[in-house]
DNA sequence: GCATACTTTAAAATCATTCTAAATAGATTG
DNA sequence: CAATCTATTTAGAATGATTTTAAAGTATGC
């Protein structure tokens, strides 16, 4: 398939190792539009297709991909870890009823002046969330 | 002492009970300046005083004052909930490597177009968070 | 192919948080 | 101000997300 082409070569290009765990996960995550995952999120999804994996895989390979620069880590949301597969600079809408977290276009918010960072540090992300709750 | 006066009238007038760990915590929290705080964190501080409380009090105590409005919930970091005492709409630098949370000053910051709420939902609050680490 | 280092895995361990049930302490009423 | 009612505190158990462990499996370089 294309998508496993893209999926190895992407791995090549970052040097993780090609296993097919990895080629599973990586399909699902980069095949078309951007996603928010938990651990647990994308463990549902593989079982609903059928493939066994354990946790701990998905976890380790979560954050081999983040290390590699392949996801974002968003905000976590009730205790869990998200992380993005969309690492342009963009912000959240945030359901605080059920933790889901959409994308807010670009084009739509502008931070006009930026506050100068405490000395010795540099900016590693910024990440505007709102969150939203069913109208009453 | 003046504190305890003040944290009285506090609980009083969002109806909660005046228990002696309420009016200590508020005491600690209301006390002077704007505090980011966890449960583990001031279960550690209200050790270091010399006091005994269960965590599970602190905890108790946290959303309380969280319900009644005093107190704001921040993003999780780390996996672990802070809540904010600082109620004003502003924001924050998040060291990533500590999860230590600097208030931003507001008037440094202004979010020039607001994108438009998905149909039915109404904001509870705004947030941005700006990730920082140390200069390499 | 073989050796080596890295991965996967299941299960145990850990950490933050919540729940439970009993004991305690505010609040309320007579 | 005692009796009562209800909320709160507490220790410890339970839960849930994540990490660690140690063993078995697998990719990669030679």
């Amino acid at each position: 398939m294309a998508d496993n082409q893209n999926t190895i070569e992407m791995l090549k290009k970052v040097g993780l190792r090609l296993t097919k765990q990895r080629i599973f996960i990586g399909d699902l995550l980069f095949g078309s539009k951007h996603r928010h995952v938990s651990a647990e999120s994308l463990h549902n999804q593989i079982e609903k297709l059928g493939k066994k994996m354990a946790l701990a895989t998905i976890y380790n390979c979560l954050h081999h991909f983040h290390k590699a620069g392949l996801l974002k880590k968003v905000n976590a949301v009730n205790d869990v870890i998200i992380f993005d597969t969309n690492l342009c600079y963009h912000h959240h809408f945030l359901n605080v009823e059920t933790g889901e977290l959409t994308d807010i276009d670009e084009s739509n918010v502008s931070i006009a002046e930026l506050p100068s960072l405490p000395e010795g540090f540099e900016t590693e992300s910024m990440e505007l969330t709102i969150r939203v709750k069913p109208q009453t």
